[in-house]
DNA sequence: AAAATCAATCGTAATATTACAATAAATAAA
DNA sequence: TTTATTTATTGTAATATTACGATTGATTTT
């Protein structure tokens, strides 16, 4: 137990979840707007600005790598982040396709 | 620890990344999915449609109504449940705002 | 009133997440 | 080459999430 059964659910529904779940931490909301602002930083800059330790940072950056929305390259000793946006649009579509359904005048309770 | 510094971060990114949260469990997003097809519904018909044991499902159910996108009705013995139209465009808007900003097309990383 | 039905809650176990200090790895500067 | 700088990783503690069986509470039906 503790885990998701992923199995019971379609592809698409774990796709937006697993999206959303890459957004349910306002620290990554931060980076994100951080990022869409500066158009890149270093993960210094952000450690700067979020107020977490550079570890916490860093983990957090990691996620977003994983689902894809941002990627860092290196510069020397530095990471620079950016937006990746081909991923970005992807996300937008998805929650604009989830939220757009139906009119939602005749959902009432019984 | 394990406790999100929610302080550190603006009531607008603690209020993407909790909306975020209600919808980052595939179960949450096939019931509000479900809520949104059939317009209403009662647990028992969620608990056959998602395949997860009771409690499980109702659990889920209290957090979308905590997170205020489903609301419900005690109707009889059961529980009829539906999205709650405001909310839902909230989020809507919400997330829609979230993903506008500006065009990514500068956005490279350094 | 007794039995049945339905959903919420409680208790609990397994796992995931969040956070940070300490360390490692990799590059730049001295 | 040594030292500094920057970020990733490791280890670990605290808390949160997910799941389910069992029970409770409320309402219908018999």
């Amino acid at each position: 137990m503790g885990t998701t059964k992923a199995d019971l659910f379609s592809k698409q529904q774990n796709d937006i979840a697993n999206m959303a779940k890459a957004l349910a931490h306002p620290a990554r909301i931060a980076i994100l707007q951080y990022l869409v602002k500066k158009n890149a930083c270093v993960c210094g800059d952000l450690v700067e600005e979020l107020g977490l330790a550079q570890a916490t940072t860093s983990q957090h950056l990691k996620e977003l790598k994983t689902a894809g929305i941002i990627q860092g390259t290196i510069e020397g000793v530095s990471v620079c982040y950016c937006i990746n946006p081909e991923i970005w649009k992807q996300y937008r579509e998805l929650f604009r396709s989830f939220f757009k359904e139906v009119s939602l005048d005749g959902n009432r309770c019984c």
